[in-house]
DNA sequence: CCATGATGGTTGTTCTTGCAACTGGTTTAC
DNA sequence: GTAAACCAGTTGCAAGAACAACCATCATGG
């Protein structure tokens, strides 16, 4: 799903009502948002694939790796574990089993509270995740990283933290006013 | 799948090792592209949630009804289509179906090679679509264009395309010396 | 003209995901 | 102390997507 909008063409085109909405105008605005959707979908399949093809590892994988591997005493419950790499209860269950499976990661009973339970991180899991991590942070720099001045790269920040900011817990709870 | 990075914390935590990649002193450029997944995911969700709930169209359908509506005569060959919202063939095949099976869409037969098919806006599609539009442009205001200056815009323009440009076909094909 | 290969789409299969329902454990209120 | 509400995680189920195998058609070369 990729979303090229429509812009330009529905506007000098012959969308008369469709013209009147006053965003239209915003040209640069737009397009910047189109190359937004399409940099992340290409970007991210390519650093999906060379993580794959060079790792056997998916980026899903790598992301609770990352997560572990940086968590105190690399453990979290699944709770947090899921929360923090955007994906449902549901789907980090089934993501950790395989995971489990594959011997890089363990579940672990927490001792204060007897409902929940930790992922944590294995020693091969710890392995698997330094070898691949270098070749991940490489391909952000070749394909995400390298194409910033520095300036650049704080505007982009500054512009994302706003973009984020409202929607970071539950979209759209009270707008203000 | 999120993918929030190491960064700041795998550099001066314990992993001498992993430090040593230079790439890691490129502290604002790596908290833009955490930041730049999150937005993403963020905006996206709340896009789609607000086109569902409030026209029950998914960005998915949104996105085949403005490529259709965009091009000439509201036709665009299954092939063509597949590759303007990057999803697999089959993946497209299945999608119309659904679409065609809602009325929104219809497949006719290519007069000059009869392998080939079109998926055509049906009148329904089209009703479909000019009733979805503004929502979904309002949404990409609130939730993207709002938070950005012109300058911002241009700025974030310029970068993606710089990102986007080499990987716009095959990945990695022939880096350049 | 026919064999060979390329191309456009569809189908079989499998994987991943989300939602809703469920289980068992914890907290709160009476 | 116990019932009710709540919470953490898992499971059944169905939707969506990719890959590979497949069929039909077109293009090429003898």
């Amino acid at each position: 799903m990729f979303l090229q909008l429509v812009y330009r063409r529905a506007y000098s085109g012959g969308v008369p009502e469709l013209a009147e909405v006053d965003q239209l105008k915003d040209d640069d605005r737009l397009t910047a948002w189109r190359l937004f959707l399409e940099s992340y979908r290409r970007v991210l399949d390519t650093l999906d694939d060379e993580l794959q093809s060079e790792r056997g590892l998916s980026l899903a994988w790598f992301d609770v790796l990352v997560q572990l591997f940086n968590a105190p005493d690399h453990r979290l419950r699944m709770n947090q574990l899921a929360s923090r790499i955007l994906l449902s209860k549901s789907g980090l269950t089934r993501l950790v089993d395989r995971m489990e499976a594959a011997g890089l990661v363990e579940r672990a009973s927490s001792p204060t509270d007897r409902r929940g339970s930790f992922a944590v991180l294995t020693p091969r899991g710890e392995g698997v995740f330094r070898d691949a991590f270098p070749v991940h942070l490489d391909g952000i720099h070749k394909h995400f990283a390298r194409h910033l001045t520095a300036a650049e790269a704080r505007t982009l920040a500054k512009v994302f933290e706003k973009i984020r900011g409202p929607l970071t817990s539950a979209a759209e709870c009270a707008p203000p006013d």
